[in-house]
DNA sequence: ACCTGAACACCGTTCAAGT
DNA sequence: ACCTGAACACCGTTCAAGT
């Protein structure tokens, strides 16, 4: 906590990498939308402008997000071992290893999903998954739709089509339970199953999904069926 | 072709319902990002002000928007029949209904995953899912779990983390030649992939993802895997 | 070469004023 | 009650000018 980025003086010269590196630090703490060229340039004791000789505005910057991102997944993979083992264990080791790099970075899915076109490093990636699956004796054809079924598992993260509420703000005691009598009317069948597996837990609306266990069943749940289909 | 909205004298009031219809004839013909206040103003033959007494501005609209789509979620499952018949090919008419739901606005599936608050209805709509599994014997631990599994299957889309480049702009055959050598050097096992499921068209790069295909594939595997899970 | 200030063309939105 | 014009606080970005 020495000097802060508000210090004058002379500082370290821009730069696409410091530029980058400091973005990723807003999102981070932030979220993406807190992300602007004016608030960047402010992180970096800079004028706005001057991040347009480092990158190529707006846009680039946030190809620039998901390149670095798209990097940190080839690192984390290395450092999973997931190339030893049979395909399976292979492919599990690396997707949960994809998932720890998203957990470090929560705007990333939305960003990855978004962006126009997809960063180059994702082929090189997508092609060790497919030549796991070839060499286990997978044909391109079952390869291809395994890839599909994925979905976005390889990236580390699931679909959450469907997050409960959780409600906002802290009701008190009375409010909580006539907003759950009022669900159990109306959705007596989600309110029976959160009722059901909320057995630990003594809130039975909040925290009832653990994204690791769902993230692990789901990706077992494809790679059986596919166990399967192989043949 | 008679009148069209920029046409002067008294007009039909707006209201709600006129300006979200409007709002997606916009997003349907220019995409979501066309879908500005002003814009949506213009297009109703009135000042972006005048949206205000009749939308909770823009995030209210988007709000209106989802909760129009979910609508048709529900009326499309209604006229498919999917409640006859056992479980698994009732969720897989439900799913294949939503999915014809979405091919009709293709800014759905964004802008579902986007928004920060889940619209009542899909409430009901999961509760149904989960009622037709918990008839057919699946355990609420069980149907907890398929919710999850099943991602954005439900709404009628998959998760396109990863669709081919297609390459923009027409190359002509020299260049196109000379991007697939070197694609096949770096990529290998993708271009063989594509290769192998290119049999019947002449374009290996093009088009050779078939969504309803992929679609079905990837729902049929997890109902396969489920209806082994369920014992 | 790198950085800057002023300005432009957009956003969503507030507010006082019209009818 | 419904609609409007002007204005405000933001965006990303262009451009001529500084060093």
């Amino acid at each position: 906590m020495a000097s802060r980025s508000k210090a004058k003086g002379p500082r370290k010269p821009l730069s696409r990498e410091r530029a980058l590196a400091a973005a990723i630090g807003i999102a981070d703490t932030e979220g993406l939308p807190a992300l602007t060229m004016r608030r960047l340039a402010a992180e970096l004791g800079v004028e706005a402008m001057s991040l347009y000789h480092h990158l190529p505005g707006k846009e680039g910057l946030l190809d620039g997000l998901v390149e670095t991102v798209v990097g940190q997944l080839d690192s984390a993979v290395r450092h999973s071992g997931s190339e030893h083992g049979d395909w399976r264990t292979a492919l599990r080791r690396r997707f949960l290893a994809a998932r720890e790099v998203m957990l470090r970075h929560p705007w990333a899915p939305a960003l990855l999903t978004s962006r126009p076109t997809i960063p180059a490093g994702l082929y090189a990636y997508y092609d060790r998954i497919v030549a796991t699956m070839v060499d286990a004796g997978f044909s391109y054809r079952l390869a291809h739709r395994a890839l599909h079924a994925f979905g976005s598992l390889p990236l580390g993260f699931a679909q959450e089509a469907f997050r409960p509420a959780t409600a906002g703000g802290t009701l008190d005691a009375d409010a909580a339970e006539a907003e759950f009598a009022a669900m159990a009317d109306a959705l007596p069948h989600l309110t029976a199953m959160a009722v059901a597996e909320a057995h630990d837990t003594d809130d039975p609306t909040l925290g009832w999904c653990d994204s690791q266990v769902e993230f692990e069943f789901t990706l077992d749940l494809l790679l059986d069926g596919l166990e399967r289909a192989r043949g």
